[in-house]
DNA sequence: TGCCAGGCCCTCTTTAGGGCCTT
């Protein structure tokens, strides 16, 4: 089983795009199906957080003044990750902010990122919902400290990894399927997850 | 002035629209 890095920001808003800057990183480093390392830390980027987003994570403006420097941070976080695939729920969302904030800090991402949401919708099709705690509720997998704080949703999305490979090893067969296949597995149409098994299997 | 994320994915679809998911 390969080393992963699976990563979850909180952040000012939504989009980089439209101005949202991150607060709080954390990654877990997975290897051998355990988590072996952790990096997590506020972040101070100068940005005002919205007292929704204050509520919803707990993350303050008082608590960012005192956070280190988010070019700091983005450093430190791009060296312990180096080029470790990575993993997230809803990558695309982290991904944005992983490059934008990597970019301000005169970094460029390296390595491909793997979607757990994604890959949920054909795991778990019959989930109440595919947001990360309500799945790793359904898939029975232990909950990790205060939702919508960025190390216990990273912890949460790393075992959600681990029990979406599980089903694949032990209901699909799929032998010690690694990153790049997940990556691959993630863009099959919903509804042909065996047959895309099979024929990989197979070949 | 009015709008402002973006990609996936379903369906009352494909010459489109809207819900889901992340904060």
């Amino acid at each position: 089983m390969d080393t992963l890095a699976v990563i979850d920001f909180e952040t000012t808003g939504m989009s980089p795009g439209q101005g949202a800057r991150a607060t709080e990183i954390a990654v877990v480093l997975l290897r051998g199906g355990c988590v072996v390392d952790r990096y997590q830390s506020l972040m101070n980027t100068g940005a005002w957080v919205p007292p929704f987003i204050e509520e919803l994570t707990g993350i303050s403006n008082a608590m960012l003044e005192d956070a280190p420097p988010a070019v700091r941070v983005m450093r430190e976080a791009a060296e312990f990750v180096g080029n470790t695939p990575m993993v997230a729920h809803n990558a695309a969302f982290d991904r944005r902010f992983w490059d934008a904030e990597l970019s301000r800090a005169g970094r460029e991402r390296r390595q491909a990122f793997a979607c757990t949401l994604l890959l949920a919708r054909r795991v778990y099709p019959d989930a109440p919902d595919h947001k990360l705690a309500t799945l790793v509720r359904h898939a029975g997998l232990p909950m990790a400290g205060r939702a919508h704080r960025a190390l216990a949703d990273a912890e949460m999305a790393a075992s959600l990894w681990l029990g979406i490979r599980r089903v694949l090893v032990e209901r699909y067969r799929l032998a010690d399927p690694d990153h790049a296949t997940l990556c691959a597995l993630q863009g099959v149409p919903r509804g042909e997850l065996a047959a895309w098994i099979g024929r990989r299997s197979g070949a």
